[in-house]
DNA sequence: GCCTGAACCCTAGCAGTGCTAGCGTTTAGG
DNA sequence: CCTAAACGCTAGCACTGCTAGGGTTCAGGC
């Protein structure tokens, strides 16, 4: 029991460590720098060892997807419980919002554009993703007034997400950016 | 003269038909099955010949966007100029631009999602491109009260753009999207 | 009408991708 | 101590985008 006991501990560390070396090499360098092979090499194991614990390469990336949900979560409750008003709460998890997208690209990139395995839109979605979201409520709910709080905070992410997106993808000049930040939150608190 | 002039327009006229089997291709089965061999079968030519065409794949999908571009363009307008009042074009163009995403998401991917080698955010940005930007614009003129309207064209296109990714990304479930369109609508229209 | 040179396109191949079959070693358990 | 299973490796498959090099064809000058 012991001996299998730890082995399952070194299995659950290794799988830990190809998700860490991922979401290092994407970071660094963009996801198509992510290759199996240098991850592979990163962790110091042979390719085959990233299938013993992975489907595929699309089932690492949604493993760091998962990680960076929990990490925005966290991001956007320090900002919200921070905020001194509701008006500066939604305001600042906006901000938060955004600076996580510029700070890690490839991470958000993962969790919110490509196309990965991961229940999103229901209940059996990552319960991170679930805190991240539930943290966007919590700002938009001053503001909800009549409507429905969780069809808001879907519109209103979807706003952030678009910013954020067009922007990144050169769509959308930089430097507007603040003044359009401003006009979106206008819209949604006045 | 002549004779060259021939050759330059069958050149032309590869290089449309280049286009266009890519975009076939695409939206029949993503752009992950356009590979430079496929498409070189689908127009009869071999490979290199896409080379002496366009600088690589992604120029081909860059090409593909701006016909994308164009035709998004056309249905903006159609929608914009058969409403009756500012408050139904406003609509009818967001239903427009969902409608066109919905039925062309290739098409729509490497429009705004994908990075391809275009000028997006700048004045050498293709016209087809600024056509579009600007039906949004004249759509959202009528409310643009104080704002800029350059700014605010920006993040009414950002919101849009966000609903429709994130919906067929899996993020956010289908079944409200007539609603949250209506809640976005409504923030940007009272 | 013929020859030359350039334009043109194809075959073949490179280095890389995600993924997997199958073998050999290590190691736990009787 | 022996056996059997768990484990991780080497090697390889079918594919990717892209390119070097060699023919072949054909236009232009004599």
């Amino acid at each position: 029991m012991s001996i299998q006991s730890r082995r399952e501990r070194e299995r659950a560390q290794r799988e830990k460590l190809i998700i860490t070396a991922a979401r290092e090499l994407a970071e660094a360098e963009g996801w198509e720098a992510v290759t199996t092979r240098r991850l592979a090499e990163r962790v110091e194991y042979s390719q085959p060892v990233l299938y013993s614990h992975f489907k595929g390469k699309e089932a690492i990336m949604a493993a760091v997807a998962v990680e960076g949900c929990a990490d925005l979560a966290v991001d956007l409750r320090a900002a919200r419980t921070a905020a001194p008003d509701a008006r500066r709460a939604i305001a600042g998890v906006s901000a938060a919002y955004m600076a996580f997208a510029d700070r890690h690209p490839a991470l958000y990139d993962v969790m919110f554009n490509q196309i990965v395995p991961l229940p999103f839109a229901t209940p059996e979605a990552p319960p991170a993703l679930q805190a991240a979201f539930g943290e966007l409520a919590e700002a938009v709910r001053p503001y909800s007034g009549g409507d429905s709080l969780g069809a808001l905070t879907e519109t209103f992410w979807a706003g952030l997400h678009g910013l954020v997106t067009l922007m990144r993808g050169g769509r959308l000049p930089r430097e507007h950016h603040e003044l359009r930040l401003g006009l979106f939150l206008a819209r949604f608190t006045d």
